[in-house]
DNA sequence: GCAACGCATGCAATCGTAGTGCATTATTTC
DNA sequence: GAAATAATGCACTACGATTGCATGCGTTGC
C-alpha cells in the first residue's frame, strides 16, 4: 500500500483514501475507463468525487484523458513522464468497435503532420478505430 | 436551386425543403457546424428535425461528423467520393484554441500508421489542436 | 380526383454525462 | 486541541443526444 502512497506523492498529490482507492483501480484497468465505468466498479462512491479526484490526478500529469469518439470522456494513467506541467505521452489510441474497449498504445509513434501554411500545432490526436487484437481472432 | 436538388438525388436522399435549406446553409460554411449553430442560423427550425436530417446526410455519404474533442459532434460535407457504403475522405480535422472553430483539411493526408500484431484498422480519426491560420497573426 | 400509404416533420419528454453550490467531514497547522 | 484548510457527499442544474408519438404531406393506385 505504501507504493500507492509513493506515487501520488511523487506527483504531488495528497494520498487521500479515496484517490487510493481510484489510483489501485486504474493500475488495474488494460483500457481507458470512463466515470460511469469505476461508479459501477467502486461501489460506494460518489460520482462527484470520481470526477474531482480524476480531474486532480489530471491537473498533476497522472492521468490524461481520451476521447474516443464515443462522446463519452475516458481515463487513463500517464506515462511516467508527465508532469503537472503538461502531458508528454503523445500516442496512439485505439478504439475497438466490438468489444467498445479503448486503447492506449504508447509503442505506436504519431508520424509527424504537416499542416497547410499558416496553421500552428500544439496538441495531437490520433484515434484509430477497428479490432483489437482479442477481437479479431 | 436546381442544382440543390440535383445533388442530393445524387446520394439517392429525397430533396425536400428542409433538406435543401440545411444543404445550402452547410455548402455556406468554412467550419464545421454543430447542431446548435444550425437551429441559431437557421430560425424556425426544429432541433430534432435537424438532428434527423444530418443524420441521414451522414448516412447518404453527403456529410461526416466531425469529433474535436470538445463534446459536441460537429458535421461538414463529405469530399464528393462518399457513399452511403462508406466515408472515404479521410483528412485532417484542425481545432483552433483561440476562436474555436474546427476545419476540414481534406487536403493534409494522414501518414500510414503502424498498428501493433493483431490490430485490424477500419478508420482513422486525427485531430490537430492550435492555432488557425487566421487566429495566429 | 381521391383514398391509402409511407416518409418527413414537429413537439414533448426522457436519458446520460458534465458540472456547480454548499454543507459536512477529514486532515493539516499551530 | 482549536483553528484553518482541503476533500468529500448530496442536491441540483445544464445541456446535448435520442426516442415516442401525433400530425403533415407527397406519391401511388384506382
Ligand atoms: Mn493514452
Ligand atoms: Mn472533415
Ligand atoms: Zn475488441
Ligand atoms: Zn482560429
Amino acid at each position: 500500500m505504501k507504493e500507492l502512497e509513493k506515487q501520488l506523492q511523487e506527483k504531488q498529490i495528497k494520498p487521500t483514501a479515496m484517490r487510493l482507492v481510484v489510483l489501485d483501480y486504474l493500475l488495474k484497468q488494460t483500457s481507458a475507463v470512463s466515470l460511469t465505468d469505476m461508479e459501477v466498479s467502486l461501489k460506494k462512491t460518489d460520482r462527484v468525487t470520481l470526477y474531482r479526484t480524476v480531474k486532480t490526478f489530471e491537473e498533476h500529469g497522472l492521468v490524461h484523458r481520451v476521447e474516443d469518439g464515443t462522446g463519452v470522456t475516458k481515463f487513463a494513467l500517464c506515462q511516467p513522464d508527465c508532469t503537472a506541467n503538461g502531458h508528454h505521452d503523445l500516442h496512439i489510441h485505439f478504439y475497438c468497435t466490438n468489444c467498445k474497449e479503448t486503447h492506449c498504445l504508447p509503442r505506436t509513434h504519431i508520424p509527424e503532420i504537416m499542416l497547410p501554411d499558416g496553421y500552428d500545432r500544439q496538441e495531437i490526436n490520433l484515434l484509430v478505430k477497428g479490432l483489437c487484437a482479442a477481437c479479431k481472432k
